[in-house]
DNA sequence: GCCAACGTTGGC
DNA sequence: GCCAACGTTGGC
């Protein structure tokens, strides 16, 4: 299994209300790096920090978990939707979502500036300079790590 | 709201 | 294929 870091802002779509819909589809991402991360390298059952991104403070808010595959994100395909791709066909779709689940979220957020004070998280993707990914991977070890400082519940085997 | 970082577009 | 212009992200 996999672990990921996936950003929202919380006025979109937060930690809230992935816990209050369950699940979710991670429609709208249009970054070609992140769409591969998700058709290439995601798996159900990977799980996912969940990261406030333009919020107070901005930082990592819980966890998820996917629990569906890459699919075509059916936004593409929507005239009146601000990510509707003109370019796209829908018999080779050009963006793709997984579905996520919620799985908890954290007593407090776990601001940005905790983790880049974290030694033992140097390196650790999110907190690189200019990095803008929507989707992004981190180590088991950077994964733990995060849900230790959280205080968390989910437990990694 | 500012602005640095960086991905994408498009002229050549 | 280069690279300037432009758009977006996201911390602050």
């Amino acid at each position: 299994m996999r672990f990921w870091v996936m950003k929202s802002e919380p006025d979109v779509f937060s930690i809230d209300d992935l816990k209050r819909e369950k699940k979710t589809g991670w429609d709208s991402v249009r970054n070609y790096q992140a769409r591969n991360s998700m058709r290439d390298d995601m798996q159900v059952g990977d799980l996912v920090l969940y990261y406030h991104s333009n919020a107070e403070p901005s930082g990592v808010a819980g966890v998820a978990k996917v629990v569906g595959p890459a699919i075509a994100d059916p936004t593409q395909f929507d005239r009146k939707s601000d990510y509707y791709d003109e370019a796209s066909k829908k018999d080779a779709p050009t963006w793709l979502m997984v579905t996520v689940g919620f799985v908890e979220k954290f007593a407090s957020v776990i601001p940005l500036e905790a983790l880049k004070a974290e030694k033992a998280l140097a390196g650790m993707p999110l907190i690189q300079k200019g990095q803008r990914l929507s989707v992004m991977p981190l180590s088991k070890e950077h994964f733990v790590k995060v849900l230790s400082m959280a205080g968390a519940k989910t437990s990694v085997s």
